[in-house]
RNA sequence: GGCCCGUUCGUCUAGGGGUUAGGACGUUAGAUUUUCAUUCUAGAAACAGGGGUUCGAUUCCCCUACGGGCUACCA
């Protein structure tokens, strides 16, 4: 192992992120520090053509909400920069170029629509060492005549040169020994006709250059992992290779391949950390953070999709996750995302959480359904009140919105068929014992409510409904004096007439 | 098709040669809460199949099946 542990994530900027990649970030952050080392951003824009604007930042934005902190990436700086690789795009050749020199590379002059003709044809066409032979390419065409073509400046590919029969073997941290037959592997494009590196060029120089000592990704990638394996190795840098983790992905909840940002419409449930609208395309994505999770729950869902610390134990926060986190624990599988589980850990953080900390995250959530000049000292009582019964922030809007603007609908059936004079009595009798009475507490409120119906020799059970639906509206909420005490006893009141006058 | 990875309750998972195969979500039933939620108690629910190895396999090996990934001048 290096001294020092260097992770990175490395998005290209195509679109939004997804939870597979947040997820990539999450373990990649909990790794490096749990070591006590870096956690790198580099954006991987060498596909030009799906370059798509806004997503880098996206990315910060997303990283923000989680409470992940970047070390070194292109907003922080660093002395591995610059780290976004079209910064860089000057230095791939000539690593490319060593490689051609070296025999492990050539040049390809097929254009893509010569290729795309040999798949329409061929079937199981491949670029490798069986077809070359017969290809566009400077193992076929003499030396002067490559040497021509590029001076000329033809348009040109470099491919790596597979060996034909070699064993490329590696260990995963995650699924031990693994080894790919290189026969197997096609002359993957290293350098496009445009002068950029494909991500296979790309992420080996830049993980040697930044000295990353591991590297998490996505089960994808292990296909291509030999090839990433034999450049380390043509550049004479196989000492300094990092380790490899390949991690499982996160399947739909169907068990229909892997989880993509279509799921989300398809089942109801965000598949992007925050809304995501694509610039190219205006296509829209719902985000946790819109469905209303908090960054605490959405983390502690992730982390759990696919590891755990060996014990019974289930809720961890940023802190405990690495402090706890080893590889050792990542499970081998793909994970099926259950939305209803991740919706159980947002429940648990928001009853961990502490008024005060939920308030600015619920706050415009209220506002959003038009509630507004809240006091944040009645809020804080509010929440607190409510928090226990709130799985997603929208719920206290449901949960709390009486708090803020009196019912204007009742659920009469609740109250109706056992509505009669005498109960309508009560009210207008104890609306009138309260009257005169400030800052009544809500134990106090109780034993004049219970005092009366004693007297009028009412049932106390049979009038808590009523009163609960008149201040509320529903069959919902905290207890009843408790919400009169806070709405106050003026408001109490006029809650009492009003549904009076809807019960006739 | 080829190559690679994987397979424990419906879902996320623990376990690991001898266990009543544990927990959580969800679900069912009950208790508490003069509403709802919370909380608590209890229940149903799993080692893909077949061969080995072994005194004994869910655990180790092989095969099959199934699931997934990759198979671009995309990452």
């Amino acid at each position: 192992m290096k001294d020092k542990v260097r992770v990175r994530f490395a998005p290209s900027p195509t679109g939004g992120l997804h939870i597979g990649g947040v997820r990539t970030i999450l373990f990649n952050y909990l790794f490096a520090k749990h070591h006590n080392g870096e956690f790198i951003l580099r954006i991987e824009d060498t596909d030009q053509t799906r370059f798509v604007q806004g997503a880098e930042d996206y990315i910060y934005s997303c990283l923000k909400w989680c409470g992940i902190t970047v070390d070194e990436g292109t907003r922080e700086g660093g002395n591995y920069g610059p780290y976004r690789q079209s910064e860089r795009k000057s230095l791939y050749r000539e690593y490319a170029e060593k490689l051609v020199a070296a025999g492990h590379a050539y040049y390809a002059f097929d254009t893509s629509e010569e290729l795309e003709c040999k798949r329409q044809v061929i079937e199981n066409f491949r670029y490798d060492h069986s077809s070359r032979k017969q290809l566009r390419n400077s193992l076929t065409i003499p030396h002067e005549a490559v040497e021509s073509l590029i001076r000329e400046g033809a348009p040109h590919v470099i491919r790596i040169k597979m060996p034909e029969d070699e064993q490329v073997a590696f260990h995963d941290m995650i699924r031990g020994d693994i080894a790919f037959h290189s026969s197997e592997v096609d002359d993957k494009v290293l350098l496009k006709a445009d002068g950029m590196p494909t991500y296979h060029l790309a992420v080996v120089v830049d993980d040697y250059l930044m000295k990353i000592s591991h590297v998490f990704r996505g089960e994808e990638w292990l296909p291509s992992a030999p090839v990433h394996i034999l450049l380390w190795k043509y550049f004479g840098w196989a000492d300094e290779m990092p380790k490899w983790a390949h991690l499982p992905l996160i399947l739909k909840p169907d068990g229909n391949g892997k989880l993509s940002k279509r799921d989300g419409e398809r089942f109801g449930f965000p598949v992007f950390p925050i809304n995501w609208v694509d610039a190219n395309t205006g296509n829209k994505t719902e985000g946790f953070v819109e469905a209303g999770f908090v960054p605490e729950g959405f983390i502690n869902m992730l982390a759990m999709l696919g590891w755990n610390d060996g014990t019974d134990q289930e809720i961890f926060n940023m802190e405990e996750l690495i402090a706890k986190f080893s590889l050792d624990r990542i499970h081998k599988a793909g994970a099926k995302f259950d939305y209803e589980k991740a919706k159980w850990y947002n429940a648990e953080w928001i009853k961990a959480s502490s008024a005060g900390h939920l308030l600015p995250q619920v706050k415009p959530f209220l506002n959003h359904k038009g509630i507004n000049n809240i006091d944040d000292a009645y809020l804080l009582d509010v929440i607190e009140m409510v928090k226990e019964r709130c799985v997603l922030l929208p719920d206290f809007y449901e949960q709390a919105s009486f708090f803020f603007t009196a019912p204007v609908h009742w659920d009469s059936n609740a109250v109706k068929p056992k509505w009669n004079t005498g109960k309508d009595a009560f009210f207008r009798e104890f609306a009138d014992q309260i009257k005169d009475k400030n800052d009544l507490s809500s134990a106090a409120l109780e034993t004049i409510f219970k005092d009366l119906a004693t007297e009028k020799g009412m049932k106390v059970g049979e009038l808590m409904l009523p009163f609960r639906i008149m201040l509320v509206g529903g069959k919902f909420g905290p207890q009843v004096f408790d919400i009169a005490e806070k709405i106050g006893i003026t408001e109490t009141i006029h809650r009492i007439h009003n549904a009076l006058e809807a019960f006739k």
